[in-house]
Order: C-alpha cells, then structure tokens, then sequence
DNA sequence: GTCTATACCTGGATAGAC
DNA sequence: GTCTATCCAGGTATAGAC
C-alpha cells in the first residue's frame, strides 16, 4: 500500500529508493484500474502513471495489455480452480449441501481476497480468444458446483423437484454481487461477510423463528 | 424479431419495404450489443452495420454514443423506480416482509423484461457524469430497499442484529446476477424464475423439512 | 529497466451532397 | 433520413537512445 501511495503520488523519478518493479506489481496496479474503470476504459497511459513509469516501460514487463489480462486472471481463477477440487473431492461422508456451504464460504473469500481480479474476471464479455477461454473456464467452475447440488437433491437434501443449475447459479451470484459492492472499510470485515452470505444462501434473509443450523 | 433478422443480414438498401428507424429502434439495436459486448467494447460502425444503415445515420436520432446510453437507461431507472414507489408505498397494513418480497419479484420480472438495458445498467463504472448520474439513481434504490429491511428489523419480522443494507444488498444482487445469465431460450420461463428468486432470498436453498410459506 | 518520439489505427464526430 | 468523405483525438504498440 506505500508502495502504491508512492506510485499514485506521481513521478517515480522523484522516488530514489523503491522496490524495482515487475510483471506482478505492474498487473497489481492494472487490475486496481481495470476493477474501478473496466478493462477497455482503462489505457495503459493511465496504468504506467499509476506506477509512476512511462507506457513504454510496461512493454518491458508485459507483451501488451492483454497479456497483463491473461496474467492476473490466470491467477484468480487457478485459486478458485483449487479451492474447488477441495469442495467437490472432500469426503464424501460430508453431505454435499456442507461441501456447497464450503464452496460459498471460500468462494466469498477468495473473492473478497482478490476483489479486483475477481471483478474483472466477472465482467469478462469473451470480446478475444484470452476472455473466451478464461469463460469457458468460469463455466466450469459453475457447473461443477451445480453438479453438487444435483447430488443433493439425488440424496434428499434438497427438496425434489428443484432445479439445480439454477440454484446454483443464484447462489454463485449472490458471491459475484458481493465482490462488487464491498468495499474494505465497510462497517462489516470481510471475515464475518463471508459467513453472512453462507446464511443468507442456506436460509434466505433471517427471519425470526426460523434458526436453523 | 424479423426486422432484426433482416438488420443482421446487411445491408439495409436490399430492403425496399421497412418500419422507418427512429431513436427508440437505434437505441434498441444498440443496447444488445451493449449487453452482450459491453458499452465501451462496441463501435457506432458496428450497430450501423447491425441497423444496416451507415454510422453517420445514427447521428440524426442521437446527438452522440453517450445519448444513445442515456436515453435507454433512463427508461429503465424509471420503470424500476415507479416500481420501487408501489412497492414502498403499499399499504402499511402489509408487514415490510411482504413488501420486500414484492420489491424482488417485480424486481426481478422488470429485470428480465428489459435484460439487455438493466444488464447494461449494471455495469456501469461512473466514467462520465452521465454514468455518475445514473448510478447516483442506482443507490437511491438500493438505499430505499434497505429502508424497508431495516423496518423489519424494527417490527422484529427479521432478527435483530442483523444488518439491513448487507443483507439488501446480497438480495438486489441475487437479482442483477440473475439478468446476467439468463438466457430466454432457456428451460425455465423467466415468469417462473422471478418466483424462484423470491423463494431463495426468503428462504436460500429448499432444503427439505424446511418449508416457509 | 526506463525514457522520448513516433508510427499506425480505430473510433467518435462533423460537413455537405442527395 | 441516409449517404460518402473526412477530420481529429486517443490508444496500442514499436524503435532506439540512455
């Protein structure tokens, strides 16, 4: 965070003494852009004053401006790849509306944690081949949530009848909402959100007399 | 449908007999690609070409890119507001609950109704004063739902404790998530899925052996 | 590693004919 | 109302010096 009030300050050459800069730190500073503007408002003139460097100097790092794309978000969707081989693969003595619990309350998480890289990776509009093949892999991820619930409605957990894409894609959703509307110094810490949206997905807004688990 | 069928095709001049375009059907042709491109990923050169006239033709319905995204999403804030108003005006009589309720179903059918406009909408980064305008709207919206959250806090329909702009929140959210990824051709009917929203913001997962009005 | 300068192109917007 | 032609700003990317 100094290294960014630095950064925004202005002129770098002002700055002797700073940590040289590279690939991840000018992605960092991208994807804080990226998240406040949208990618395609974003210029990478806007990038290079934000680290205090000429645009030139980014090439150095990056091939271009979708290459800074395909660096943070690889990032962000190999975390939530892994948190979900966690979810989908944890004992099968767990009944699957626990594993889906654990996969809102991760999820929110790791979404909260990387807010900026998450945020773009949500409004992705599959505009090159980079945003298509980075889609096809956030509908995996949906699906194979989905597929849990699926299960729990095999098992009698969920009520027969419901459909489980659709659930799961609310429940995705309210995780993808939050991550664009939190902001860190909210009264709420992101610790205890993550549990709020686990309650809110299992049991809707929090009636009195309705405690459950 | 068939006079964008014929649009797509091309060139408009093959098509001697035609409805005369007018703001409303350049906005229209316009806001699907937004929707789908996102606003800033989308050329005037491409919705000419979608309309089947030359880029230069929009220029008479619309004084620029921009008025074109106002005039739709101004008629979109304002069914959503005039909704907003039946809901928090309804008869007192009725517990917050109900409204709240009533505000998610119509929520979600005005939602769906004009998907590629609210989409839009929604993805709105406030980077003109335009922009600035609209979501300043947005936020008088989520803030009068809260309100009515926050009554029921105080009638103790919902627990106490809880936190009514939170949980306001992740329910309007369940909504905008839902105008994402909706598909029409999908197998559920969007009449349907406004009451399955509603169902899932008051009582999250059906999960069986907890079933609540 | 970072700079200045510049090439090149896309996209919004205008002029003026029909 | 719609066209063709054109202007111009801004944006990605490259060249070459330091």
């Amino acid at each position: 965070m100094s290294s960014k009030a630095r950064g925004a300050a202005s002129s770098r050459s002002q700055d002797p003494i700073r940590k040289p800069l590279d690939a991840d730190a000018v992605a960092t500073a991208a994807f804080e852009l990226f998240s406040r503007q949208g990618y395609n408002a974003t210029s990478l003139d806007q990038v290079a004053s934000a680290l205090g460097i000429s645009k030139a100097a980014i090439y150095y790092h990056h091939a271009g401006k979708e290459a800074i794309l395909r660096h943070g978000l690889d990032a962000a969707m190999a975390a939530l790849e892994s948190m979900l081989q966690e979810a989908v693969f944890q004992s099968t003595a767990n009944p699957p509306l626990d594993r889906f619990a654990y996969l809102v309350r991760r999820g929110s998480q790791i979404g909260l944690a990387h807010k900026a890289t998450v945020e773009v990776l949500l409004r992705l509009k599959g505009n090159s081949e980079i945003e298509r093949s980075l889609l096809k892999r956030r509908r995996a991820f949906d699906a194979a949530a989905a597929a849990i619930l699926r299960e729990a409605v095999t098992t009698g957990d969920l009520q027969a009848g419901s459909n489980p894409t659709v659930l799961a894609s609310l429940s995705i959703g309210v995780i993808n909402t939050l991550v664009e509307w939190y902001r860190p110094d909210r009264a709420i810490p992101a610790g205890e959100l993550a549990e709020v949206v686990v309650r809110f997905v299992m049991s809707g807004l929090p009636r009195t007399g309705t405690e459950r688990i």
